[in-house]
DNA sequence: AGACTCGGCAAACAGTTGTTTACTGAATGA
DNA sequence: TCATTCAGTAAACAACTGTTTGCCGAGTCT
């Protein structure tokens, strides 16, 4: 057909479809097991292919695993990047904080099992998967400390410390995810509640810095 | 010999040390795996016992994870206390601060195994453990809101608050401990002042709350 | 059309696993 | 001294593991 580009077609889409498989059955295993623990055989049983099969797709499950961060983090980037991109550098801080918590506690409802194999995993007992998330985390403070030095309030603070205060507020917003996990459905709105306490009590802290 | 209280004495202490052979051949195990990848085998051929052996000390490798949360934790809650208590209710925070990081750091420094140990398993894949590391840090934020009640900043504060404020220093003493882990020897230092840094930016924030 | 690529499979490999069984022999209590 | 307790053992169990091999057959290219 065409005589350049990607060429074939049916084939590769086979192969992702596969892939995929392995991938959500992989990722729906680890919510109740660690990725130390996973066993090439039990993921492709669970993705209906056979054991060698997998091989095709991927050199190890630690291969599997750092695909599966990337994709975890993937999501979660974009909605906080059109979150921050909403409010712009003239938002007034408490709605960013008001928007950030509703943001991490939608995404907590739609990707459950991404953000458990998350908080699983990033302090695990599979290096690859470890660096891959700290390096995702990393690039993810990186944004956040873009917003802030946009806002007012950091007019003349030094970079390296507006970089401080956004690792602060991942660490704060992961904590908050993970939270969210082990939370019912009638606590979400308390544990929001309290999220949204600690980063104004930042918010407030950062404005009086300079006083002490 | 005696004609009451324990009467057996070889025996048990016998029984004693392998079952502490078990836990350290455990604990030094799990520095590399995660606790659902370990196995009855593994443990007690680090040991030096048979596969069987561990059945007289634990149903469960679950069992022997829950001892090692009881024992990482008794130590740092000592530690704390004592830092606590040294400071009393009228020292300044400021001061509380810098010991509290100072303690983690040691605490790091001397039990490392232990404290990697707990950042893993504290999301890890077996709730008895997940479930026991909670309840001890539950505990600790008990210890910590006594303490923080005391202070003379936290005047007319109410209860829950003055828990919220204990559980957010209970997180990031927490997160600290585990940075610590991942920072080579000549990064300890700067780490420790951004701990500070962050402690005390919450600090900030508490004293100006109020007036928001 | 024919040659070729290559995703997936069945089978075999040599190990490993958790757990139970019946046992041994030293520390114990009378 | 003699019977009892019981921590630790060796052996066996069936089931499982990761990875490699050769093969098939559908999708692809010329």
């Amino acid at each position: 057909m065409s005589h350049s580009e990607s060429g074939t077609g049916v084939r590769q889409a086979q192969k992702q479809q596969s892939r995929r498989a392995l991938l959500d059955a992989g990722l729906r295993l680890l919510e109740q097991q660690n990725l130390s623990g996973l066993g090439v055989r039990e993921v492709t049983r669970a993705a209906g292919m056979s054991p060698a099969g997998f091989y095709r797709h991927f050199p190890d499950l630690s291969a599997l695993g750092v695909v599966l961060v990337e994709e975890s983090l993937a999501n979660l980037h974009g909605m906080i990047r059109a979150a921050l991109a909403e409010q712009g550098g003239q938002g007034d801080p408490e709605a960013l904080i008001d928007r950030a918590v509703e943001v991490v506690a939608a995404h907590v409802r739609e990707h459950r099992a991404y953000v458990r194999f998350l908080a699983r995993e990033r302090h695990g007992g599979v290096r690859e998967v470890r660096e891959a998330i700290a390096a995702e985390l990393r690039r993810f403070a990186d944004e956040v400390a873009e917003a802030l030095a946009l806002q007012p309030v950091s007019e003349g603070w030094p970079a390296g410390e507006v970089r401080m205060l956004a690792e602060l507020y991942v660490d704060l917003l992961v904590m908050t995810a993970t939270a969210f996990l082990e939370v019912g459905p009638q606590g979400e709105a308390e544990l929001a509640r309290t999220a949204r306490t600690r980063l104004r009590l930042i918010s407030v802290g950062r404005r009086h810095w300079r006083e002490g």
